[in-house]
DNA sequence: TGTAGTGTGTCCTATATATGACACACTATG
DNA sequence: CATAGTGTGTCATATATAGGACACACTACA
């Protein structure tokens, strides 16, 4: 139904993650640079997706992972440089253990 | 020893980081923004400290950590998120079990 | 066949970022 | 007391970041 693809043009899109529908289809096709991180995230929140999924690609890290590192910059650094050739399932692992971890 | 003292002049340190000595002196009175990565580093080693926790204070995190999370933006962001509120040596402890980890 | 909606190309601009250049006033020292 | 070295204030600037404005060509549909 076109109807329903119409919420969906880049112009109706565009309004709604508060752009111009110019600029939204140059980051579409890449013409541009990626977006900041808030138009970034409304995007996603436009789009379903996952906002940090969007961040990455768009080559960068959510503001609040990196306050959260900032706070304490030596535990995180040599946590995250030591996880970086760990398997996906490794980090699963270490994730639900703190989850579930008593501390 | 006074020629020992001098090896840490602002102008001395400047040329060896290699900016104006005008400049180092705002960056340590934080007159201006934080310098960028690069010369954040390098200032750093210059001083004998951590370049993570220099990065920490000019609000930045380093950029290989970026990556690091980037490339697995989910995982990490999990991950992070989950130790936000965690004590140190729960993290520490996390860090350990990593290294020692048979994955 | 006209009109409403679509995506896109070109040009422009405001703000932030990251730093340099240079002059100046002060201090120690030979 | 001259001079070599110190830190600092003021001004300027180059590049990057983030996005708006507007016109245009195409398509669908009434």
């Amino acid at each position: 139904m076109r109807s329903e693809d119409r919420r969906f043009s880049l112009r109706q899109v565009a309004q709604r993650v508060g752009v111009e529908p110019a600029y939204l289809s140059k980051i579409e096709r890449e013409d541009v640079a990626p977006p900041s991180e808030p138009t970034t995230v409304r995007l996603a929140r436009e789009l379903g997706e996952d906002p940090d999924v969007l961040l990455a690609m768009a080559g960068k890290v959510s503001g609040d992972l990196q306050e959260i590192i900032r706070k304490r910059p030596q535990l995180f650094a040599e946590l995250i440089r030591q996880l970086k050739e760990a398997p996906d399932d490794a980090i699963l692992r270490v994730v639900r253990e703190v989850r579930d971890g008593e501390w």
